[in-house]
DNA sequence: AAGGAATATTCTTGTCAAGGAATATATCAA
DNA sequence: TTGATATATTCCTTGACAAGAATATTCCTT
């Protein structure tokens, strides 16, 4: 699954919202529509998505279907997080490296 | 700054890919034009939008802009996450929970 | 079989965002 | 001062997407 498929299905508000509601467990398109004040439709279109982007899963209960997490975007997400830590743990200086490095660009330049 | 902006702005392919340019260290528009092969315009739009989103800052140096990641959306990132830890680590199952919500739900029905 | 409930799909419309092209702004160098 | 370089901004066009409304599909109940 496609990593900006996963961010620009978590990035819609609504989405997001679903997204929120299904961490506390199951639920219903109808139970989803409901809580989040939205038309069933757009429940629904909003669940294609999720699920389009691995984010949600069903199973089938007769009429209707139970939505819940799958764990594999989240994995993926912490995954990715994990290889920015140095710079959000702020091991270093963000202000020290940038002139670092402009010391080591301008250098090159002065090679042409 | 709003978590769905974050996410909207790292959702965009090329946007990401900044991002990940930038985690190695900081980088000038000109860096990064040339480096994701996108003309130069387009890189300053999609900065502009990182830089509202918060995920960005710069420092001027001159004639030119010096581009860096920020800590707080990962850092925001990474709380978000955490509170998804026990789907995504899978201490239960899903399916488990599912059956007994729905459980739940059938009876509350069937009060009525 | 018929009606009703739950959900999905289609069609339309309006909005927004991204890329291209051109231009503006600021700074440096000669 | 003039030209060149780096970056930002504006305008335009096009495509994607979200909501609304209407309809289709599936399954249950009677």
């Amino acid at each position: 699954m496609d990593f900006t498929t996963i961010l620009s299905a978590l990035a819609e508000p609504n989405r997001l919202k679903i997204v929120e509601l299904l961490r506390k467990g199951p639920l219903t398109v109808g139970e989803i529509s409901d809580q989040l004040h939205i038309r069933q439709p757009q429940a629904s279109k909003h669940l294609r998505v999720l699920n389009k982007a691995g984010v949600v899963e069903f199973t089938v209960d007769a009429n209707r279907r139970i939505y819940m997490l799958r764990s594999e975007p989240f994995t993926s997400l912490d995954l990715w997080l994990k290889e920015y830590r140095d710079i959000w743990e702020e091991k270093f200086d963000n202000l020290d490296r940038y002139l670092q490095d402009l010391q080591i660009r301008e250098n090159k330049e002065n090679d042409n």
